[in-house]
DNA sequence: CGCTTAAGTAACTATACAGTTATTTATGCG
DNA sequence: CGCATAAATAACTGTATAGTTACTTAAGCG
């Protein structure tokens, strides 16, 4: 070993260095995979303090239990959803055109945060116990709903949609359509002997959820 | 074919009676609530043993281990619903009369089924390891794809239903906007403030349902 | 500089957990 | 009856796990 010189910065060696801000978001991004892969009950403490390459004591030191630690996860994946659903800026063409953007967007988002439909999943088998305790997410609408309401009177006024649609109701069954595809491919592809992973079958599903949603819709 | 008389010889007395039918019926009623409410990671065998009311030594007697009985618990459930899809007999209505006994077929099982549901999730987080690796699973097809594409033919023939679309992709259409209601309605109902628990709501979305699957179906 | 505070570490603890051992007892069959 | 076998039990084992303790070190500030 060299001399321990530690007075002043050693630059040649390891030095341990202070990185609060890193350090919470890679236990936050460590542990969302953690949770999204294992569930809230299979998910390891020490696995998510190794993964993210600190000490574990630093885990609980920054956000409390296992389970507060499980809340602030959600709390990020759904400020994240909420984000980008209020960065959609609908192009200037016709009703239908706008509401299949607004199809494509949700089926992208979901293709892309597979471990927010995980996280989904894991909290509603634990009957939204972590989220029913949270006033941060209670604070997020979706701004989808509104471009969805405001389009479908969009629609109606030119007498391309159907009159009476529920803005709420439709976000549902967009969300369902993209969601459970993806969400349950893996059982959907067991039972039918199909892959549902598949790129083209993926795109497909897609255009198929556009097609049911503006089939519905027409007047 | 079993099943003889089962003389409990005695009375007044505690006596240990042995049942191997009633043991494994219990073992998987248990582990059928335990896995549904805690997922495959927080699932505890201890808990399912006691919730059983036997020896925890039995259950691993009758099926193995802890991923063994889960995999049980997965099979019995697809048995179970694919065998109520294969009773469905449909009323000689119009095609969309029928159509709509379908739908409401599925929400009617998902609604009565929660733990069906919430296997299911839990089994897609785990993206369908321990189904994957079931032979039983894959031999057991649902009835309900056959059924659809009758109708579909039968609608269309009689031009009420539009043309060229895929009985698989509509029984995932059905099963999504059914599944993701009841299954996400914890996360649904914080996020937006409503109770979607009510019997209203729940009501009035199985209409819903049935509204968007016939509107796309029109010609 | 020196002191306070927050960031960091290693090792520990008490309990929970999946799976096992050793043993006992009921039951069907010759 | 008597015996082989399957059903049942309690107590145990080695490890994993969430959370803690006791301590060290970097950084910011007067």
């Amino acid at each position: 070993m060299t001399s321990a010189v530690k007075r002043s910065k050693v630059v040649g060696r390891e030095v341990r260095r202070r990185d609060p801000d890193r350090a919470r978001a890679s236990i936050l991004a460590a542990a969302t995979a953690e949770f999204a892969a294992l569930g809230l009950g299979g998910a390891r403490v020490d696995a998510i303090a190794d993964q993210a390459g600190i000490n574990k004591r630093m885990l609980y030191h920054y956000f409390g239990t296992k389970d507060d630690l499980y809340r602030a996860v959600l709390e990020e994946a759904y400020a994240a959803i909420r984000a980008a659903e209020g960065e959609i800026v609908l192009g200037r063409g016709s009703p239908a055109e706008a509401m299949r953007e607004l199809v494509l967007f949700t089926w992208r988002y979901y293709r892309e945060h597979p471990e927010f439909l995980s996280l989904l999943a894991t909290e509603n088998v634990n009957k939204g116990a972590a989220l029913g305790g949270s006033a941060r997410i209670r604070a997020l609408n979706s701004p989808l709903i509104a471009k969805i309401g405001s389009l479908l009177d969009q629609g109606v006024a030119e007498g391309k949609f159907r009159r009476g649609v529920d803005p709420f109701k439709l976000y549902v069954s967009i969300a369902s359509l993209c969601f459970f595809y993806l969400a349950n491919r893996w059982t959907l592809g067991v039972s039918f002997g199909r892959d549902l992973s598949e790129p083209a079958e993926i795109e497909a599903w897609g255009e198929h959820v556009v097609g049911v949603i503006l089939g519905y819709l027409r007047p």
